[in-house]
RNA sequence: GGUUCGCUAGCUCAACUGGAUAGAGCAACUGCCUUCUAAGCAGUAGGUUCCAGGUUCGAGUCCUGGGCGAAUCACCA
């Protein structure tokens, strides 16, 4: 039952009755009322005065003493300005929470037959993950557990840039001064050592082009003519040309770097069901564009390149094929996009979790795509999100201004102890247990960090500046859970294990129960809006909200102290059904909430 | 220069897609632990929503112009 739908009948019969005005239920919008108000559900009457042919207040007045009249939820009304604010029985909201509370599964959808594929994290192997991986990964992964929620059956996925000019620099600085360093002679990770490596080759790079300046040298030719340069963009042509020795070697790196990864995804709590390399997939896209040329979709120019002209899209013409045939970016893109649709054809969208900085290339892909002929090209979405800046600016790799996802993961967890231990919340743990309370509660501070802010905003990250553990964060509501968690453990020692049919003659609501309620009733609305806007800062909102505001009901009402059984056992499976509520809300986020802290 | 995006309290973010007196958190100040977990609750203070016009019953939200910032417009990925 929906509450909402039935005051829009009702609302519909009203001007019906009242005005003989055709008004449909679906037109109607209604809006959560202010607090400083009575009541629940608000109608704006300011629209509607042409039909009701009276003043807004009047019709306001008029309305709600028809709903008053006639509709069995409604118990009462004010109007203020041209606003009614409606007033709900409380037999209302309680068959709106025994309805909630007789849900299996509440505010998972059922399915919809569609399948959608998500992308996210796509990193190059050349260096260590980072801050922007972390919120694109999160972002990535509550976007695909989101859509699952609205009945998507969804593919999580990635595309690993494991090939190009950025791991032969690694490799190249390796062989030249790596003396045979591996992650086990080093104890390193594997993606750090090999990011360490990128990092000397910058430097000796630089080193180099610095001495050829000195030597007469112009920036531009210094720039392309640096012997270290030259033997990383050799080692590339010998990669193409599949060197046996080269090969392995890259092969061998690669590995380091997977293995590494591995361990940060693990710490991330984020998983893919399938992963695409672009070694794999940039000779598909060649393929793919060549027959476009064939089609005429392309076209060459005398040099023998590759172009797709956008002029009548409004846009420029764009390389695809450079003339001696290797490909770019974009030739990969087209080909990994028409895999993965071989792979799975009834998927009916393809999500790309990827910085704005790419819009542009987004852009050109999905109409290269739809030019191609693929009608999925239209439902390709890109998932664009703002950049994480620090004080400082913008991260620059090579200036050493990342902020390491691994460090700063484990900074989280350190500080998530630190704070519990001041505290003294862990009587009672074993080590192990509290081990994995600082983890769910540093990592969840850290997720619902980047997750609250809207993805399509940059945000900034402050290092010095610790993330927050009160307030409007993680674990401000995973305590709320850990609290909920007390009392029902609570219950359960009493052996109160409350039906609907225990409270079914309760009489009374306290008014923070109503508005709990109320949020209860909305979280559905919540799945779907996140779902259609790929937006997880609309559920960790939300979740912070209904922590919140449980929280004035457990300030304001005892549970355990009610003499009124119906009330107690209400109580009991009011908080049973909240704590579940953010339980399934932080799972959709990827944040665990504990039993106690 | 063209295009796109952003600008809301000292700071970090909201505002149900055009609704009431623009809300939270942090920081500051004041109360509340003999009670189901004070990582909590209640309160005080803090605003020319970048600026100027326009659209209408009503604008942070829509349209026009301007300001500031970012991204992009690569034979980089």
């Amino acid at each position: 039952m929906n509450i909402e739908s039935i005051l829009k009948e009702d609302i519909s019969k009203a001007f019906k009755s009242l005005f003989d005005a055709e008004l449909n239920p679906e037109d109607i919008s209604l809006q959560p009322t202010r607090k400083e108000f009575e009541g629940s559900h608000t109608f704006v009457c300011f629209p509607y005065a042409r039909l009701s042919k009276k003043s807004p207040e009047e019709t306001g007045n008029v309305i709600g003493e028809y709903l008053k009249e006639n509709s069995e939820a409604v118990g009462g009304f004010n109007v203020v300005k041209g606003f009614l604010n409606i007033v709900l029985t409380d037999a209302t909201w309680l068959s709106v929470f025994s309805s909630i509370f007789n849900t299996q599964d509440y505010g998972v959808l059922p399915s919809n037959g569609k399948e959608v594929m998500v992308e996210y994290s796509s990193p190059n192997t050349n260096k260590p993950l980072h801050l922007g991986h972390l919120r694109n990964n999160f972002l990535g992964w509550s976007v695909a557990e989101i859509l699952k929620a609205n009945g998507n059956k969804v593919h999580k996925v990635q595309i690993i840039n494991d090939r190009g000019i950025h791991i032969c620099k690694s490799m190249i600085a390796w062989l030249k001064f790596g003396n045979a360093e591996t992650p086990e002679s080093t104890g390193k990770k594997g993606d750090k050592l090999v990011g360490d490596y990128y990092v000397k080759f910058d430097q000796e790079y630089k080193k180099q082009i610095a001495e050829l300046i000195d030597g007469g040298a112009t920036k531009e030719q210094a720039e392309k003519e640096a012997p270290i340069m030259q033997e990383a963009q050799e080692l590339l042509r010998k990669w193409e040309e599949k060197d046996p020795e080269v090969y392995a070697l890259w092969q061998k790196m690669n590995e380091w770097v997977y293995k590494g990864f591995d361990g940060t995804y693990r710490q991330m709590g984020v998983d893919f069901d399938k992963l695409y390399y672009e070694s794999e997939t940039y000779l598909l896209g060649k393929d793919e564009v060549m027959k476009g040329v064939e089609q005429g979709i392309f076209f060459q120019k005398e040099d023998g390149s590759v172009w797709v002209d956008l002029t009548g899209e409004g846009l420029d013409q764009k390389l695809l094929l450079r003339a001696d045939g290797t490909s770019v970016y974009m030739t990969q893109d087209i080909g990994t996009a028409i895999l993965r649709f071989r792979d799975f054809p009834k998927i009916a969208k393809q999500i790309y979790t990827v910085g704005n900085e790419q819009e542009y290339h987004f852009k050109v892909l999905f109409i290269i795509l739809d030019k191609l002929g693929y009608k999925w090209a239209k439902e390709c979405y890109h998932l664009s999100y703002g950049m994480v800046d620090l004080p400082t600016g913008k991260m620059k790799s090579r200036e050493g201004t990342v902020v390491d996802a691994d460090d700063l993961m484990q900074e989280m967890i350190d500080t998530a102890r630190v704070h519990t231990e001041e505290l003294g919340k862990i009587e009672g743990f074993t080590e192990q247990q509290a081990g994995e309370l600082y983890e769910t509660l540093g990592i969840g501070a850290l997720k619902y960090f980047l997750l609250k802010v809207d993805p399509k905003k940059r945000m900034l990250f402050d290092p010095n500046e610790s993330i927050q553990f009160q307030g409007n964060t993680g674990p401000f509501i995973q305590y709320t859970h850990a609290r909920i968690s007390a009392i029902l453990r609570k219950a359960d020692q009493l052996g109160l294990h409350p039906q609907t049919g225990d409270f079914s003659a309760l009489s009374q609501l306290h008014p923070t129960e109503k508005s709990v309620i109320f949020l209860l009733n909305e979280y559905v609305d919540k799945v779907k809006e996140a779902g259609t806007n790929h937006s997880p800062d609309i559920i960790a909102q939300y979740v912070y909200d209904l922590a919140k505001e449980y929280n004035r009901f457990y300030q304001e009402v005892s549970i355990f102290n009610e003499e009124d059984e119906q009330a107690l056992k209400f109580r009991v499976a009011f908080s049973k059904v909240v704590a579940e509520t953010i339980k399934r809300a932080m799972g959709l986020l990827g944040i665990s909430v504990p039993e106690r802290m």
